[in-house]
DNA sequence: ACCATCAGTGCAACCGATTGCGCAATCAGC
DNA sequence: GCTGATTGCGCAATCGGTTGCACTGATGGT
């Protein structure tokens, strides 16, 4: 059997409480029972039990990571075990453990949260993704459940605390680039717009192209979630219209992979043809070929502030609601090219 | 304060030790006190508290999944998420929560793994790499505690329970493939000597020489640790030999991707110059261009496995260790093409 | 010299479950 | 109708900690 506070507490000639104090360094104890009570415990080599102690102050270290379902290809992104990276970084730092969930599906995922709060195991939650009428997210909100988004919330948004980049400036500016280097028919990719992310990076891209006085067409618009076979077929649409695009923005750099590669099946060079902007700045967008123009949304500092958000919170139930905007930094590579330099 | 066991017992008129048997479906308990306790939970949405239980039974119903220590880029790859979701999917299936570790330095890694242990936060550990002289499987192994290997533990082979891939095997049939396609001069670039799976997979890439005559030169043998700047050298090194090699088998689909690139800079083309034949297909070496021939190591079911074995070590402490080989299947795509048909 | 204060510890209740054991009621067998 | 087994459930100890409160002895003020 593992060794017991009361263990400790014989060995130190003292009560349980007392090193039950020492642990907790309290004022009243003596500076010298505190060093023979951790002689003790080094002795023995003792370490607390956690479920007890957690039972007995009604809280547990640890907080719970919630990943988008991973029916969705989604899960594949390195953004994921990055972002992951920035939270635990900051979690080993504070000793808390990381909780995560998987669910394959909404309904699952759902299952596990509830698992997650109702059995007391985690503190406070961490939601990875942020969609439309997400019930997770409706039900921590309405019980009140200590929890932060990454990405801004679909609703409720100033009550909610999140962690964001400003997604639609980030978007105007990167298609702004574009529009300095000529382009005039700018085609944008993104992924479901049930994604709240999505759904900003395409009003960026809009408001870019209004206010450089060019034509906002419907038929520039394309939502493929992942690249999955229908994607393949939007594309080969996109550059059979009429004035096919010679700018694409599109919502993610995996994505973008996809594309390129479909476009020079198709007989189109990037960027000798096509310029490609997109978003997140993930490792690979950096080894490929040609490197992707793309915006640095930070992604491990995002984990970072999220962390930091949701301790806050746990702290303090009454902690404000507030919202953090890491700054992204765009990274100009070799996938944007003036239209004219061909 | 939330609802427990004891406001359950009252409303249903039994005692707590009876609402424990309910819960644990015990058969000593009538089928109409069942109901009856059934419905109270229900009526006042009681969700047992895992710690109490926890503590009470001196088990918890986690996992703990260690990623390798972040510094090294490794954790950027897809490769983690996917198997995390294979781990997930049957973790959630039998109720289990998943615990992660993601510590910066292998420091932190060991510290949240004794965290993990002594603190009795998770039941057993599936470690998701394998690397040599690992002072967590170490310890693991040393305090007996259950835990299994994704890969071939660098030590104590047939005490460790453990799920691979037959990677010498996939190896030698991914080179001899390359051989079949008339490549005479092979090279190998693979990530640290330090990771168990590269040595396994180069062992192959050799045994695959040796038995089709060709010579197995040091030259051709490179190793770089996911193409950092190094990484770079090392490849144009390669290549500026007098005899360059026609051929790469490479350890690691990323890790291609990265080579790829820097060919075409130095003016190769894959597969029309070089042909290349890697390991792990990820999502993206599908997308990407050209699509890579790889050898698909099912990581999903890798993690599936995992999962499986640990849960029967945890559940009979002396279950025999155990080898799991998970089949390949290699990938045929368009990164590798015959040498005479440029 | 006396009382109030305070530092340093121990007692015991409690956190919310599980479980061995015992007891009452029912039932079968004779 | 009596006995022994069986069924159904409750008592109370236990898991390993935390913490409010009480207690003791020393200190300090008057």
């Amino acid at each position: 059997m593992r060794v017991t506070i009361k263990d400790v507490a014989k060995k130190a000639g003292v009560a349980p409480s007392t090193v039950s104090r020492v642990i907790a360094d309290n004022q009243r104890i003596s500076l010298e029972t505190k060093k023979r009570v951790r002689k003790a415990m080094k002795d023995l080599g003792y370490h607390p039990n956690v479920n007890a102690r957690n039972l007995a102050i009604r809280s547990t270290q640890a907080i719970g990571v919630v990943m988008p379902s991973s029916t969705d290809k989604a899960l594949q992104n390195p953004f994921f075990p990055e972002i992951l990276g920035g939270i635990g970084s900051v979690a080993h730092e504070m000793e808390y453990s990381l909780y995560v969930s998987t669910g394959s599906t909404e309904e699952e995922q759902f299952e596990e949260v509830k698992r997650m709060v109702f059995g007391n195991r985690v503190d406070g939650i961490i939601l990875l993704y942020s969609r439309a009428n997400d019930v997770v997210m409706d039900f921590l909100f309405e019980k009140n459940f200590p929890f932060v988004v990454v990405g801004k919330p679909y609703s409720e948004e100033n009550q909610i605390t999140y962690v964001d980049n400003d997604n639609v400036k980030a978007s105007r500016e990167i298609t702004q680039h574009l529009i300095d280097l000529g382009h005039q028919y700018i085609a944008f990719i993104g992924g479901s717009t049930e994604r709240v992310v999505t759904v900003d990076r395409l009003q960026g891209y809009e408001s870019a192209l209004e206010a450089a006085d060019l034509p906002n067409r419907e038929e520039y618009k394309v939502q493929t979630e992942f690249l999955e076979s229908g994607g393949h077929k939007a594309v080969e649409k996109l550059f059979s219209l009429d004035q096919p695009p010679t700018g694409l923005v599109i919502a993610d750099d995996l994505v973008s992979l996809g594309v390129i590669n479909m476009l020079e099946e198709l007989g189109f060079r990037v960027p000798g043809d096509i310029s490609i902007a997109s978003f997140n700045n993930v490792y690979l967008s950096e080894i490929t070929r040609p490197p992707l123009t793309t915006v640095d949304i930070q992604i491990y500092l995002l984990g970072v502030h999220a962390f930091k958000c949701l301790i806050e919170k746990v702290k303090k139930k009454d902690e404000p609601s507030k919202r953090i905007i890491v700054p992204y930094k765009i990274k100009y590579r070799q996938s944007t090219k003036e239209i004219d330099g061909k």
